[in-house]
RNA sequence: GCGAAUGUAGCACAAUGGAUAGUGUAGUGGCCUCCGAAGCCAUUGAUCCGGGUUCGACUCCCGGCAUUCGCACCA
């Protein structure tokens, strides 16, 4: 028997089909338009006989019985149908279809096949995290890491190609002052100790000694001057700072489980930006205003006046430049199907204008123009509202609030959990103090502020990584205790369909997945996966505590293994594609 | 000034134009001789304001208000 991944998509194809069989007037124009339904109704709805019936003054109760009657009557063995409401088709699976449903989707790799379909054959780009160089990586670059990591991870899911690149912040002005100061106070013994403290230590010293109008200013000006002419000690240097801020933000990268496949900083685009200029101006996009090489968009009501200035007056790149040739780059080099850019909101105006930019440039020279998507998320404030800091008022590093989630872990794994050996209490602390950081930023919607919380994000109760991880713990000791494998399939066989409502609404629950997988990464935003997990949980706590699993019936036994099995698929299957990592006891 | 994002219970969030706007916390009341009570069950409480489109609006459109942010040589 086949059994289909996604049961709203055959749904939908199936009453587009009835439409046309029923002999309903304009049916290749009717959507169906099934969603999954709130249970008190069924799994699934179709809410397009309303609009379709009303536009063409159909009685729409009259319209969904002609389309059910015109269903293939296969499909009332897997679904009730009822109609109801002014119109509603609702679908409710049945016992024997959920159990073929939960019996077929057994292991990561199926999933994966089922969902695979979204982006088969697609290359995607994806540019996330792209902190500065030579800096320290602090609590502002939190969100581009965890969000961009998920959603490379979707992506993969679903079918792409995925190519991680890190879009370095290595070129610019500040080079200058940084290498005004190494060459006067650079200290080894702290380079070689903590290089971007030192790094940071020395621009700071190298800002202060050049104010405006200085003549210090004017020999900063003069290094980064040589450093763009190629001169080998400043080049030296500048590939020396580049070096060990790439080792530094490894490690952060190792801890969030994040692995680019490409560094491709701004200096990597320093020769190709010539090329952008000459077809930007060839093309007549591009014009010169006030001595600056600026792109309007007189179609745009704000773009038509505020310029996108891709050359500066004194002929130096900027970071339009730089885009501009990476947009080209992705698309020839890779050959992007998608390119997703990963930044805060505040550069939605710089990216609309990119985009704008890159689509008429791409059309005008016959070039393909790839999906581009900005992605963008809102501030981590304080509970206060305002931006975080630490007491002290300065930037909070990512390694220090990694530190502090782990330590607080730490406390509470050894409070609950006092009897497990020191080593697996630390250990356990990594995933879940990590794992509260991660899931704290991906189970909201990433448009609006996040308000940072040590208390809410490792909480035990509500949407947090420590409950959904302390599902997967319970379910393993179920495991542990009855003495056989997640998924058996010797100890599965035995398993008949759902029978006790907490069994049906699990049941129910599990077969809703690939809808949030969908809707996650169509709309890039991972919070709906996070929120199905946190249902999927929730639905299997009430399970766990009205059904009990290891009971003598062997049949009874068997089924709701089977149900705890796939739960626990699921739920290591999805924290996993959101970045966490999952344990087995906690 | 122009523009963008956000605005949902005391607090923090969800809602793919659909049915009685969901959840967590905090509050109240229950459930451990029973697989992990880090849990479960029940219950009180909300769409910024005013118009419009639609059979149907938290959602789309128009006009306000509030908060945050952006707007010529930083990225």
């Amino acid at each position: 028997m086949h059994v289909s991944f996604n049961l709203a998509a055959d749904l939908d194809a199936a009453l587009a089909a009835a439409a046309v069989a029923a002999g309903l007037p304009d049916a290749a124009a009717f959507l169906p338009e099934v969603r999954t339904a709130d249970p008190r109704h069924g799994d699934f709805q179709a809410n397009g006989v309303l609009g379709f019936a009303k536009a063409r003054k159909l009685n729409p109760r009259a319209t969904a019985e002609q389309l059910v009657a015109a269903l293939p009557p296969a499909l009332r063995e897997s679904f009730d149908l009822v109609i109801a409401g002014p119109g509603f088709i609702n679908f409710t699976l049945k016992p024997a279809a959920l159990l073929a449903w939960v019996r077929a989707f057994d292991s990561v790799a199926r999933l994966r096949t089922g969902a695979a379909a979204a982006h088969a054959g697609q290359t995607w780009v994806v540019d996330y995290s792209s902190p500065n160089t030579a800096k320290q990586m602090h609590v502002g670059h939190l969100r581009s890491a965890v969000i961009g990591e998920a959603i490379c991870r979707l992506l993969e899911f679903t079918g792409a190609r995925v190519i991680r690149d890190n879009h370095l912040g290595d070129w610019g002005t500040q080079f200058g002052k940084l290498i005004y100061g190494y060459k006067r106070w650079v200290d080894r013994d702290a380079l070689a100790r903590d290089a971007i403290e030192e790094l940071e230590r020395l621009y700071k010293l190298g800002n202060n000694a050049t104010p405006d109008g200085s003549p210090e200013l004017e020999e900063a000006r003069r290094e980064l001057v040589k450093l763009q002419n190629g001169d080998a000690e400043n080049v030296a240097l500048w590939r020396t700072f580049s070096e060990v801020s790439l080792a530094a933000f490894q490690q952060i990268y190792d801890r969030l489980g994040i692995r680019f496949d490409y560094h491709l900083g701004e200096s990597f685009y320093n020769d190709k930006v010539d090329r952008v200029y000459r077809e930007l101006e060839e093309t007549k996009l591009a014009e010169i205003s006030e001595g600056a090489l600026v792109v309007f968009h007189p179609e745009h009501p704000r773009f038509k006046t505020q310029p996108f200035l891709v050359r500066k007056a004194d002929g130096a790149s900027n970071y339009a430049s730089t885009d501009l040739a990476t947009a080209l780059y992705r698309t020839e080099h890779f050959n992007a199907h998608g390119i997703v850019v990963v930044t805060d909101f505040r550069q939605a105006d710089h990216f609309e204008q990119l985009f704008l930019t890159v689509k008429k440039w791409f059309a005008a020279r016959g070039y393909r123009v790839p999906e581009l998507h900005h992605v963008t998320f809102g501030a981590v404030t304080g509970e206060d509202g305002k931006a975080l800091k630490t007491r002290s008022g300065d930037v909070i590093r990512l390694k220090a609030l990694l530190d502090e989630a782990v330590d607080r872990a730490y406390a509470i794994v050894s409070e609950k959990n006092a009897e497990l050996p020191e080593a697996e209490r630390r250990a356990i602390a990594q995933i879940v103090g990590v794992g509260a950081v991660q899931y704290a930023d991906l189970s909201q919607n990433r448009s609006s502020n996040y308000v940072f919380s040590w208390d809410k994000m490792l909480a035990l109760d509500g949407n947090t990584a420590p409950y959904l991880l302390y599902a997967i713990a319970r379910i393993h000791s179920i495991f542990r205790r009855a003495g056989v494998t997640p998924g058996d399939p010797a100890t599965e066989s035995a398993a008949t369909a759902p029978e006790t409502p907490a069994e049906i609404a699990l049941a129910r629950k599990l077969t809703k997945f690939p809808d949030a997988i969908r809707l996650a990464v169509e709309t890039l935003r991972p919070h709906y996966l996070g929120l199905y997990l946190f249902e999927l949980a929730g639905d299997y706590s009430s399970f766990n505590n009205a059904d009990k699993v290891l009971v003598d019936d062997a049949t009874v036994r068997a089924r709701r293994l089977l149900l705890c099995a796939r739960t626990l698929l699921q739920l290591e299957t999805g924290l996993q594609l959101l970045g966490l990592r999952t344990l087995t006891r906690m």
